[in-house]
RNA sequence: GGGUCGGUGGCCCGAGCGGCAAAGGGGGCGGACUGUAAAUCCGCUGGCUCAGCCUUCGCAGGUUCGAGUCCUGCCCGGCCCA
């Protein structure tokens, strides 16, 4: 692959680009084969910042394209954005984010360089802290760099835009961050740098840090965001709409699931292993009847099992998800607890840690979603006896199974 | 620094003549249904020793039989002025 004509590479890199602007577009596609020209491996720099402690489906897409250059040949830096974290991007959100403490960030970044060899390739990777130079920047270096955009560039931004219309907040340390990256952009020689598409800005101020430092500017490409589980907006942990790259794998397969049929395509285009034209086919498929949506659905839960655990394990999630919730049925394993004395029923369930509080399980109760092996609990004075064996199901997850223990 | 508007339910937004456990959304959780944990419909969504009791409306005091609602001070934001 690595001898791959740089039409084809160009072609590859950019399938699936999106720039929302057609100029930049074509304007990085020759920037990105005047590059290729030059016949070296070129540094291709992606930034995560560690705000949250696992990584997520939506940072796989641009991490898949990193290892697509890898695959042609190419050096991949994985930054970790350890200093970024301090300010908190702002692209793409319509308030600021919290701030995190520098040992919230370092614990988060622990996990993530593990996490990312599901993807990359490690003998082509250089994993690097942007906090070893931008920890190390002057006062100098920060008034030079600042002194490179405008506030008005900053406000044409519609995120910004739209926060200073509504009057919002808008803190000044936000307007740090496309300076910082911009800044690990020169200290990393990048020849291309990627991102989602709601990094452009970023990226381009990164064009301009670069220029001012006497670097030629990196190429940008940006890609498509993923929606989260919600189908409506990006995949965020904030959101709670997220799919963790480290979550079981019947976990990641139910929440496959249930994503709205909408937003399947998405998935298929950024977070699969398919092709272009198997895709067509499915949709396809989808369109004539030929194919239900679940089921294609249950391919695709199957399919990113299969990336991040593996084929044994997925073909688990499947039936898992086929038992439990198909066939509302018992899940091949069933946490234990051990009963000593009678109990009242309110107490057990939540002495086992199945509700925040007692309230919540009277409730549940109330509701009809606490079963006794089978048998739905219909009074909050129910108590459960040593007699037997039972199984407690309560709500849609729940699972405990009771065992009587004498002494 | 001055003026003015605002901070509301253990996730978010948001209403709230002095009687409020506090309208309405979103989210979450349950139920029905189904093609799945999609969609749709219905219900629940502070805690507890639960016909009652306890703790909530930026913080601290005050007025009142009674305060999210009124007063004072402080903290934090927006806007206008400097």
């Amino acid at each position: 692959m690595q001898s791959l004509p740089i039409d084809e590479q160009v072609a590859l890199l950019m399938h699936g680009a999106e720039f929302g602007d057609d100029q930049i577009k074509e304007r990085m596609t020759q920037e990105l084969r005047e590059r290729l020209k030059e016949g070296r491996p070129l540094r291709v720099y992606c930034g995560y910042d560690p705000t949250a402690p696992d990584l997520h489906l939506g940072h796989t897409v641009t991490m898949r394209k990193l290892r697509l250059f890898q695959d042609l040949g190419h050096q991949a830096i994985f930054v970790i954005g350890d200093y970024t974290a301090l300010i908190g991007d702002p692209s793409g959100r319509d308030r600021a984010r919290p701030r995190l403490t520098y040992d919230q960030i370092q614990a988060n970044a622990q996990t993530y360089v593990q996490q990312a060899f599901k993807i990359l390739d490690p003998d082509r990777t250089e994993v690097r802290y942007n906090g070893e130079w931008l920890s190390k920047m002057t006062y100098e270096d920060f008034v030079f760099m600042a002194a490179q955009v405008t506030v008005q560039q900053f406000l044409a931004r519609e995120n910004f835009a739209r926060r200073y219309e509504a009057g919002d907040a808008i803190w000044l340390h936000e307007f740090l961050y496309p300076l910082a990256q911009g800044y690990d952009a020169v200290m990393l020689r990048a020849d291309v740098q990627i991102g989602g598409t709601d990094q452009l800005f970023n990226l381009l101020v990164g064009r301009k840090i670069q220029e001012a430092y006497g670097l030629p500017p990196q190429v940008c490409i940006t890609y498509p965001i993923l929606v989260g589980t919600d189908g409506k907006t990006r995949m965020s942990k904030s959101m709670g709409n997220y799919i963790g790259v480290n979550e079981p794998p019947e976990v990641m397969y139910g929440k496959v699931m249930s994503i709205p049929d909408e937003a399947m395509p998405n998935y298929f285009d950024l977070v699969t292993r398919w092709t272009p034209e198997e895709i067509a086919r499915i949709q396809a498929a989808i369109a004539d009847g030929s194919l239900h949506p679940m089921e294609a659905k249950k391919r695709l839960a199957w399919e990113i099992v299969d990336i991040f655990h593996g084929r044994e394990a997925a073909d688990a999630a499947a039936d898992y998800f086929r038992r439990v919730f198909q066939e509302r049925g018992l899940p091949p394993e069933i946490p234990v607890w051990e009963l000593r004395e009678p109990v009242n029923i309110v107490d057990l369930i939540h002495a086992a840690g199945m509700t925040r509080s007692k309230s919540d399980a009277r409730r549940l109760i109330q509701q009809g979603s606490v079963l006794l092996d089978g048998v739905k609990v219909t009074s909050i004075e129910t108590v459960v006896g040593t007699e037997r064996e039972a199984v407690l199901r309560v709500g849609n997850r729940g699972f405990l199974r009771l065992v009587p223990v004498r002494e």
